[in-house]
DNA sequence: GGCGCGGGTTGATTCAGATCAACGTTGTGC
DNA sequence: GCACAACGTTGATCTGAATCAACCCGCGCC
C-alpha cells in the first residue's frame, strides 16, 4: 500500500474516525489489486473472502438476470468502501463486481475484518455511520425508481452530480452504464436527454450543462421526492 | 412498557446481544404509543425526534411524490426497528411511515440513542449487523424492481413469505399495499394473480397457496437473482 | 333484510419505455 | 490516414403496465 493510499484511505468517512494503529491493524495482511476495466471483481452468489476499497478508478455493483442481462445497481468511486453488509453477515454477496474504469482495490481479509470489528468499538461506530449512508442512497433509488419517470430520473441524477444547484457537469460514467444504474435502456436514456433539453439541460460527449437548475428540480421533484 | 414488550425486544437482531442493563439504559426514558390503522408517525422531510421499534401491528415505510401518490418502500412487522439512519446521522427522514394495523410502538428519543451509541460497543456491533441485514433487503428489492416484471415480482415476494419452498401463505397486507410495496399498481396486482395461476397460484382474499414452488422459483429466476 | 361502502376484480384504452433495426459518430489500432 | 469496431442516436413498432371506468362482492350497519 502507497502513502498515498493511507491518506486516501483516512479521508473516508469509514476510516477517517480510526486512529493509525487501528488502520494498520485493519490492513496488515491487506494488499492492493490492479483490474482493467471490464475485469469482474466478484461474482454474485460467490463468498466473501475480501472487503474492498477502491483506491483509484471506478467499479458498479450489478444484478445479473437468469437471461444474463445486468443491471447497475450502484456506482463506486475513488474512497468508497463496498459489499461491506456480505462481509458482516458472510453472506453470499448479492451482486457482481465490474471495473469501468482500471481499477486500484485495497483488499482485506473478511475474516480478518469481522475479527477486527468484533473488537474495535471505533471502527463499529464508522461503520455504522457508513451503512446509514449507504442504506440512505438505496432508499433514494427505490423512490426513483417507483415514483419517476425515466427522464425525471435522469434529471435528478444530473442535478445530484451537479451537487444540486445545476451548472456544468462531467459525466463519470458511459451512457450505457448510466442507463443501466436509473434503470432504463440506453435508447431510453437518449431520448430522455433529447427530452431534457426542453427543459436547459445541454451537452455533447460526458459533459452535459443544466441552465437553470431552479427549473430542473422542480421538473424532477427534487426537494419532493428526495 | 410491559414485560411482553421486554421479551420481544431480548428476541430481535438489534437487541438480543445487548445486556438488560444495556436495554434499560437505552429505553429508561422511551415511552410506548398506541397508533391506530391509518395514522401517520412521521412524515418525510421531518427531523429524526425518535427511533421506533414495533411491538405489535403493522405498519410501512412509503415515499410520497409531488402529485401526492405514495409508493411503498417496505413493510415492518412486530420486532422491527425502522428507520435507524436517519436516527444515526441526524437527517431528514426520506420516507413517511404509515400504520396498517393498529400498532404498539416503542419511542427512544433520537438523541439520547445516539448518546447511548457512542458509549456502547455491543450496541454498535447490533446495529452493525441489523443495518447489514437491512442494506441487503433493499438491493434485492432494487434488483426485482430492475430484473424481473410484475408478476415475477409477486411470485418471488410469495416464495418469500412462504419460506423460499411453497405451501400455503397467508398475506400480510391489504392487496393495494402490497402493489405498493412490489412497485405496481393494485390492478396489476390483480392480473399478476390470475397470471400466477397457470403457474400453479391460487387462493382467494388473504389466503394462497403454491402448488409447485420449484416451478414457481424458476418462473421467477427466484435464485439466480436473490 | 336491504343498503352502502371500501376493497378487489375485470375490461377497454392509453402510454411510457423496451425492442428491433438502421444509421451516425467517435475513437483506436494498424 | 484509413478501417473497423464500439458506442450512441434516431426511427418504427411492440408490449407491459398504468389509467379510466364499470362492476362485483363481502361486511357492517341501521
Amino acid at each position: 500500500m502507497r502513502a498515498e493510499d493511507r491518506t486516501l484511505l483516512k479521508s473516508t468517512p469509514l476510516f477517517a474516525a480510526l486512529s493509525a494503529s487501528a488502520i494498520d491493524r485493519l490492513t496488515y495482511n491487506a494488499f492492493v489489486q490492479n483490474l482493467p476495466a471490464g475485469a469482474v471483481l466478484f461474482q454474485q452468489g460467490d463468498q466473501p473472502e475480501f472487503l474492498y476499497i477502491l483506491l483509484a478508478g471506478r467499479v458498479a455493483l450489478t444484478g445479473r438476470s437468469t437471461e444474463g442481462d445486468e443491471a447497475v445497481i450502484e456506482f463506486f468511486r475513488r474512497g468508497d468502501v463496498f459489499i461491506a453488509p456480505a462481509v458482516v453477515l458472510d453472506l453470499p454477496y448479492l451482486m457482481s463486481t465490474r471495473v469501468l474504469q482500471d481499477a486500484r482495490i485495497l483488499m482485506i481479509p473478511a475474516e480478518h475484518f469481522r475479527e477486527v470489528l468484533a473488537r474495535d468499538a471505533a471502527l463499529n461506530a464508522a461503520l455504522v455511520k457508513e451503512l446509514s449512508r449507504h442504506w440512505r442512497l438505496l432508499i433514494r433509488q427505490i423512490k426513483d425508481l417507483k415514483l419517476r419517470t425515466a427522464p425525471q430520473r435522469l434529471a435528478a441524477y444530473l442535478l445530484d452530480l451537479s451537487g444540486g444547484n445545476g451548472g456544468s457537469v462531467e459525466l463519470p460514467e458511459e451512457r450505457r452504464f448510466l442507463a443501466g444504474r436509473l434503470g432504463m435502456t440506453p435508447e431510453s436514456l437518449s431520448r430522455a436527454f433529447a427530452q431534457l433539453q426542453a427543459e436547459g439541460v445541454t451537452g455533447r460527449g460526458r459533459h452535459v450543462s443544466i441552465a437553470d437548475a431552479a427549473h430542473l428540480r422542480k421538473f424532477c421533484a427534487f426537494d419532493e421526492i428526495l
